[in-house]
DNA sequence: AACGAAAACAACCGCTCGCGT
DNA sequence: AACGCGAGCGGTTGTTTTCGT
């Protein structure tokens, strides 16, 4: 069986990471770093496929994460992102240094689109349902809107 | 106290893109 | 120029935890 392993083919362990699995990642990533997420498994005695260890690394090992509830400031700059750039989850999660992808595209789907919603807004558009012009909360949210489209003008003004 | 439903969280899968050959 | 491979992305599913009856 002198076959290099085909990432399924092989046992190769799924699902939940264990203590013991973590350490050895994030030992083996302190001293050599992860020039090769193909090649990092095996050298790092994980029976795992080099994909899982970097989704594992990115939204849970890596040092400069900051885990835990997200802000209320955290929570209006992920809806403005939101607003500017849809589900371009890597797109925001780069503005929003300590926190990850995965971490904000779930609290995204889990909170803030509920939350939206409640409050009368399209979480796809951004745009509040109904025009209940008297309402304060609305009024808000109708400036917050206003401010994203600057934002979006300027970025796509300033790209290149 | 026990069970089922719903929410929250973690991880996987398929696809695309970019790079090297 | 075309192809193959690996990394990264976004959607989705699976698993654990919390909540309501």
């Amino acid at each position: 069986m002198g076959r290099a392993p085909c990432c399924d083919k092989m046992g190769l362990k799924k699902g939940p990471w264990t203590p013991e699995e973590d350490r050895k990642l994030l030992a083996y990533i302190q001293q050599y770093g992860h020039g090769n997420w193909h090649a990092l498994p095996s050298k790092a005695g994980l029976r795992r496929c080099g994909k899982s260890c970097r989704l594992r690394w990115a939204n849970y090992l890596r040092p400069d994460i900051k885990r835990g509830k997200f802000s209320l400031q955290e929570d209006e700059t992920i809806i403005q992102l939101h607003a500017l750039l849809g589900n371009r989850w890597s797109a925001i999660a780069a503005l929003l240094p300590k926190r990850t992808d995965n971490e904000i595209k779930n609290y995204w789907n889990t909170h803030l689109k509920k939350r939206l919603t409640k409050m009368g807004i399209d979480p796809m558009t951004h745009k509040p349902k109904n025009h209940a012009l008297g309402c304060d909360q609305a009024k808000d949210f109708a400036n917050l809107w206003h401010m994203a489209q600057w934002e979006s003008a300027r970025l796509e003004a300033g790209r290149g």
